[in-house]
DNA sequence: ATAATGAGTTCTAAAATAGAACCGACTCAG
DNA sequence: CTGAGTCGGTTCTATTTTAGAACTCATTAT
C-alpha cells in the first residue's frame, strides 16, 4: 500500500494518517501552537532537514491544515499559520499529549503546558461525550464496524469481540 | 535527528512520535479497539507487509502498549492485546478519528462508530477540562512553553505569540 | 565589499518500507 | 503416509523516504 493511498480511505483515521502518519508533523503543528511561523523557526526548533520541513509544509496546506501568508515583499516571504482546520486540531494534541505524559514516562519534566486562555490555569483534558458528558474511555466506550452502507465488517472476529468486550468492561475484577 | 532519539525527548508528543509517528501504528491500535488479536487478522485487515507488523507489534509490545498472551501450546501462538497503556490510547483515537471526520472529507462513510457500551448509542467526543468542564479548543486554551524548571524557551517568537493568541482569540470578529 | 538572513532547492548516503518468497511446527483430509 | 492448509513469523531484493550537508537567490546590515 502507498502513502498517498490512505488519503481516499474510507477511514477517517487512515486519512489523519495520510496528514500527521510520520514523525514530523504533529511536531510541525505542536510548533504552530506555540506560535512559531517561520519556516527557520520550524527548522531550528525542531531540527529537522529544511527539505523534509518544505515537504510537510507544503502538505500541511495542500491538506488545508496551514495556510501561507505574505509578511513582507522584496524578497517576498510568507508565513504560516494554522487554518481553522489547523486550529480544530488542538484536542488531538491536548489527547495525545496526555496520554504520552501518563504512559511514556520521561526523566524530565514536559517543556509546555495547556492553560485556559483566561485566567490561565493549567488544564486537565478529558473526552467526553457531548451530549451526556460523560467520561469516554475504553471502559464506557465501544468502537464497532458500521455494517451499515455497503461493505463487510467480515473478517471480524465475533467470537473474540465479546470476548474483549467483557474483557475491557470492569468485570469481576 | 534519528528514530530513536524522540523516545528520550523532554517533550511528551515527541515521545509519543516515537510510538505512533508512522502511517500504520494508529491502524494497528485501531484494529486492537475493534478486537483483532492475531497476527494474521492485523495482516490482512490492513494490508500491511507481515515485515513491518512483525516489527510494529514488537516495538508496541517494548513500549508496554500491547503485551503477547498465549493461546495455545502447539505449536506455541500468542495473541495480542492492548495493556491497561494501550486502552488508556483510547480518548487519542476517539479526538483524532473526530477530527479527520470533520476536517477531511471523504465520500465514503466512516467503516466504525464509537458507541456507549451501555445503551450503544454513538458517541460525539469533546475534549473537556477536568475540573471546570469546560471545552477546550484553540479558542479557550492556549499552549505555553514553561520555563519552569531548567531549559530555554529562549527562541520563541514572544511578540509573534501575543499577536497569535489574539489572532486566535474571538477578537474583532 | 563582505557578511548575514530567510526560505528554500539540490545533492549523496543512509535508513525505512514494499512486496514477494520462504520456513517451521503443527493440523486435518484422504 | 502424503499433501494441502494455517499461523506467525523471517529473509530477500527493489523502491521510497529521510538525513545531512552544501548551494542558491534576493535583500538588508556592516
Amino acid at each position: 500500500m502507498k502513502w498517498h493511498d490512505l488519503n481516499a480511505d474510507a477511514c477517517p483515521l487512515a486519512r489523519a494518517m495520510g496528514v500527521v502518519g510520520d514523525r514530523w508533523t504533529l511536531l510541525i503543528l505542536r510548533e504552530c501552537f506555540l506560535g512559531v511561523r517561520r519556516f527557520d523557526g520550524f527548522q531550528k526548533r525542531l531540527g529537522v532537514t529544511r527539505h523534509l520541513l518544505a515537504e510537510r509544509l507544503k502538505r500541511l496546506e495542500t491538506m488545508g491544515v496551514l495556510e501561507r501568508h505574505p509578511y513582507q515583499q522584496r524578497p517576498l516571504r510568507h508565513e504560516y499559520r494554522l487554518t481553522p482546520s489547523g486550529k480544530s486540531f488542538a484536542p488531538v494534541l491536548l489527547a495525545m499529549q496526555d496520554w504520552a505524559e501518563h504512559n511514556l514516562p520521561s526523566p524530565t519534566p514536559t517543556p509546555f503546558a495547556f492553560v485556559t486562555r483566561d485566567g490561565g490555569e493549567e488544564v486537565e483534558p478529558v473526552v467526553t461525550d457531548r451530549k451526556s458528558g460523560q467520561e469516554l474511555t475504553h471502559r464506557t466506550v465501544l468502537m464497532v464496524p458500521k455494517p451499515a452502507t455497503g461493505q463487510s465488517a467480515a473478517d471480524l472476529p465475533t467470537t473474540d469481540r465479546a470476548e474483549d468486550a467483557a474483557l475491557a468492561r470492569p468485570t469481576a475484577k
